[in-house]
Formats: C-alpha cells, structure tokens, sequence
RNA sequence: GGCUCGGUGGCAGAGUGGUCAUGCAGGGGACUGCAAAUCCCCGUACGUCGGUUCAAUUCCGGCCCGAGCCUCCA
C-alpha cells in the first residue's frame, strides 16, 4: 500500500509498525455547531481509509476525538445561557447523525477532551519536568526552541514564522513561537484545577494526550484536513515527541484536501459553508458521500450543485445494474476485483476505483447469464463496500425522495401502472401515454421491462 | 515575502515517456407501439515558451494563471 506522506511530501510504501495493531488517530471536530461539509469530507476520507486498511489487516484501531472544551465553545454556550455540556452533546449528537447518514462508520474510539484532563495534565508535567514547557503567569507554554526539529512537518523555519506573524506576541513568552499547553480560566468560565490554578487545557496538547491514552506513544497514521498542518499537528508533533522522550510520534501524516465554492476555499472564516443537514434535505447521504469521493482525497473538490446531481445520477446507473441482476447475488463470498483495491491502496485512488466499479456496471449490463450476472453482482458489491457505498437496495435508492416532498404513494403508482397496462393491452396508446405523463409530472418515472413496468423516483 | 499544491476534452475527474481512464452532457445506431433503461459507435483533451528524447500531456527549466498555509479553521 501506498500513502502520501505529509512529513516526507510523497508517497511512500505504508507498512504498519505491528501489522497485527494498524492504528490511526484522527482529528474530529469541535462541536459548537452543527458540521458542514469541510467536517464531513475527512470524515469521510478516513473512513474509507479505515475500510481499506480494514480489507488488508485484521486488526485497525481507528480513533477520531470529540473536542467538547474549547474558547468558541465557551463562547457559544454563554451565547445560549447553556453548560458547556448541552451544547456539546447536542452537536456532538447531530454530528453523529451527520455522518451516520453519509455512511461512515463509527470509530473504534472517540475520545473527548473533557474525559481526559488527568492525561492532559500528566503530559504537560512531563514537558516541565523534561524543560520542553514551563510556567507564566498562569499559563503553561511549550518551549518551541527546546524542540530543534520544530517546523519539520509543515517545512516552515522557525525563525522566519514571526516575519509573518498575524498575532501579537504575548509578553509573557519566552519565544515568539512558544504556544499554550494550559491556560487559566475566569471563575465564570468552565476550568479544572491543576498545579498551574484553576484553567483550561490549550488547542494542542487534547490530541497528544488522547492518543497517547488510546493508541499508544507512536501512531501508524495521523490525519486530518490540510489546514491542520500548522500549527495544529506541528505542534501536536513537537509536543508528543517531547513528551515520549524523542520517540516518534506518527509514522505518516495524512491530509486532506478542500472543498472549494468558486475556487475559494469553503470554511466558516469564509462564510461559505453548507450544512450536511441542509444538504440531506435534498440529496440522499449516498450521493453526498460519492460526490465526496468523486475527487481524490488531496486534491481540492469544488462543490456545487452540479456535483451532487452528478453523483445522483453516477448512483442511479450503479443502482441500476445491480437491479437488474436481481438479488441473487451472494455477496459474502465476493471478493473486490484486484485492479480496485489496487487502486485504493494507491493513495486512496477512489477516482480510479469508481472507474472499475463502472466498469463492472457495464459487464454486469452486457451480461446475459444468470450465474455470472450474481458473481458480478457480487463483486461491485464488495468493491463498493470498500468505499461504503451500494449497501441499501436498488429499490431503496430509486424510492428516495426529499424530507416533505409531495409525490405520489407507491399504492397510486402501482395502481396508474396498472390502468396504463390495461390501455397498453387494448392498444390504447394515447391514454398509456398520458398516464406516463402524469406520472413523470408528479416526479415518477416509469420503464417497460420484460415481465412488467418498475418506477422510480426522479432524481429532481 | 516564505513554504506547499494545482492548470487534462462542453462539465466533473484519474492517469501515463509510445494502444483505453471513468461518469455526465452531446451526436449516430440497436432495442421499444412510443419512451425509459441498456448495449454499440463517435468527438485532433492535456496553460504557455523552450530543453532532453527516436518519441513529451507525462521528465527538466522559464513564464502566465489559480488555490492553500504562515498561530480561529476539516
């Protein structure tokens, strides 16, 4: 298997440290409000790469945290006149169902940072005992200069990161460049008592310590989206290796590229982003998930509402194949075809995998034997496990529709099937026609196949 | 300014030193009462200027254009 390799900047064979314990931390959200696409988009990413290692090795530890403390969060929260805890839970639930319905699994572990205070601070007592961290007036700060290969991951210069310094420097830094590890908090806001005083643990050190606590000190695969690079996992890096004793953190720094509007990166800080939510309201959690998928992992994917419609109707022929093979196919015994793992074990190619599993479409189309048509059934459904999609029924997917949309009941359908059958049968093409008529205005598309007449739901 | 990534046919989007990506849209044909679905066929695609090479979209260099990061962010 191949992964490109953030620390290194290529791609480079991926080999497990123990092929019997596969593990990969990934940074989940901060849940203050409800997930937008960015969120979603490593979510989903991670989740197939849980999936691929999964097909490869038997045993993957997959950890994916919950950042339930935090300065937006406290703000948020005072906002609503809310404990930080409602708050959290309520979007860390509607995060659940977020993913759920775009078909990510859930992870082995979803640590939250509340639950791990004690290692938060058993880890900064670490960096001050071994002179990586210390003390100022009230703040605990990691000590960057203490750390000679700081910068490494994210290929930036130390000395020269202030040149474009957006912040100010608080006066109580030793160096420019040193961050918080704990940060005092006021009487009104949430904060647990340390050595330090009464505080708040700071952005980076959560992530050390939950995967410290769940992993173990060195990580096969560290991910997350590209904007994490820096300062976010530089600094998760130089805390972790401080804190082990020089040993390595993560194996293989893995990203994620962005969703773009119009070419311009979607973020909250932009203003531009869309709502998983809002999104499910008119488009099934699949379509999602294959639009998603439809670019490589690295790459930017613009997203607009032609993608979605592209993805609708790249489902709608996979669906549609797998239809009319029927469901004879037993699917546990099936193997994904060789040329599709290899391209997922490519660096995650799932552009190149999709073109097999059209590829098996088309076979599947052409062929006329009922024995091959279930293996190949079979197949593409396997293939597309790998990539957590196809895992409903054709008839499922043709019979979606959007949340309160006003098209007919299966019962009507069936039963204006039924009078445009006996029109057909008296050579009344007029009246078939004009039943298919209604049908299509009210959303219902209609095809003739031997044996009878399906319908579906159109994609609208 | 520093550091990264990109520019592929109407659109989306992989990839490769010399035969195919793939999907959608479009054109033609088969099938169909007509459709739809499906199948078959089709379109001089690789930003630009040079270099290396028998051969460059692919390797190298310059240029143009775009995006991202540089302590809120997936």
């Amino acid at each position: 298997m191949q992964l490109h390799n953030t620390a290194s900047g290529r791609k480079e064979p991926f080999e497990p440290l123990d092929p019997k314990r596969v593990t990969m931390y990934v940074c989940g959200p901060t849940v203050y409000s409800y997930a937008h696409l960015g969120n979603a988009r490593p979510a989903v990413v991670f989740d197939v790469l849980a999936r691929v290692l999964r097909h490869r090795y038997p045993r993957v530890l997959y950890a994916r945290n919950i950042t339930d403390i935090d300065d937006k969060i406290n703000a948020a929260a005072r906002a609503e006149g809310v404990d930080i805890g409602v708050l959290t839970s309520r979007y860390a639930a509607a995060y659940h169902e977020d993913l759920a319905a775009l078909g990510v699994a859930p992870p082995d572990f979803e640590p939250r940072v509340t639950q791990y205070i004690p290692q938060i601070l058993a880890m900064i007592r670490r960096l001050i005992d071994s002179g990586h961290a210390y003390e100022a007036q009230g703040h605990v700060l990691f000590h960057v200069p203490s750390y000679p290969d700081y910068g490494q991951l994210s290929r930036r210069d130390p000395r020269e990161l202030l040149a474009g310094a957006r912040v100010e420097v608080a006066p109580y830094k030793k160096d420019p460049g040193d961050f918080v590890l704990w940060k005092p908090s006021p009487p009104e806001l949430p904060g647990w008592d340390s050595p330090w005083g009464r505080g708040r643990p700071g952005w980076h050190i959560e992530c050390s310590a939950m995967a410290e606590a769940v992993l173990g000190e060195t990580i096969d695969i560290h991910g997350g989206g590209h904007d994490l690079v820096f300062p976010h996992h530089e600094n998760e890096r130089a805390q972790s290796t401080c804190a082990h004793g020089g040993k390595l953190f993560a194996r293989f720094w893995v990203h994620n590229g962005f969703l773009t509007d119009r070419g311009e990166k979607m973020a909250k800080s932009v203003g531009n982003v869309r709502l998983v939510r809002e999104l499910l309201k008119h488009a099934p959690g699949e379509a999602l998930r294959l639009a998603l998928l439809s670019g490589h992992y690295r790459q930017p994917l613009e997203w607009n509402d032609e993608v979605i419609a592209d993805a609708r109707r790249k489902l709608d022929r996979l669906y549609g194949a797998l239809r009319d093979a029927g469901d004879l196919a037993p699917a546990h015994e099936a193997q994904a075809p060789q040329e599709f793992v290899e391209a997922l074990e490519d660096d995650l190619n799932t552009p190149a995998a999709l073109a097999v599993l059209f590829e098996l479409a088309r076979a599947l189309n052409k062929s006329e034997d009922a024995a091959d048509k279930a293996r190949l059934a079979g197949r593409l459904r396997a293939a597309a496990n790998l990539l957590g999609l196809l895992q409903q029924s054709p008839q499922a997917w043709f019979a979606w529709k959007p949340a309160n949309a006003e098209v007919p009941t299966p019962q009507e359908i069936e039963a204006s099937i039924a009078r445009r059958a006996a029109a057909k049968k008296a050579k009344d093409y007029a009246e078939a026609d004009r039943i298919r008529e209604a049908l299509k205005a009210r959303g219902v598309l209609i095809e003739d196949v031997p044996g009878g007449t399906r319908w579906r739901l159109a994609d609208g």
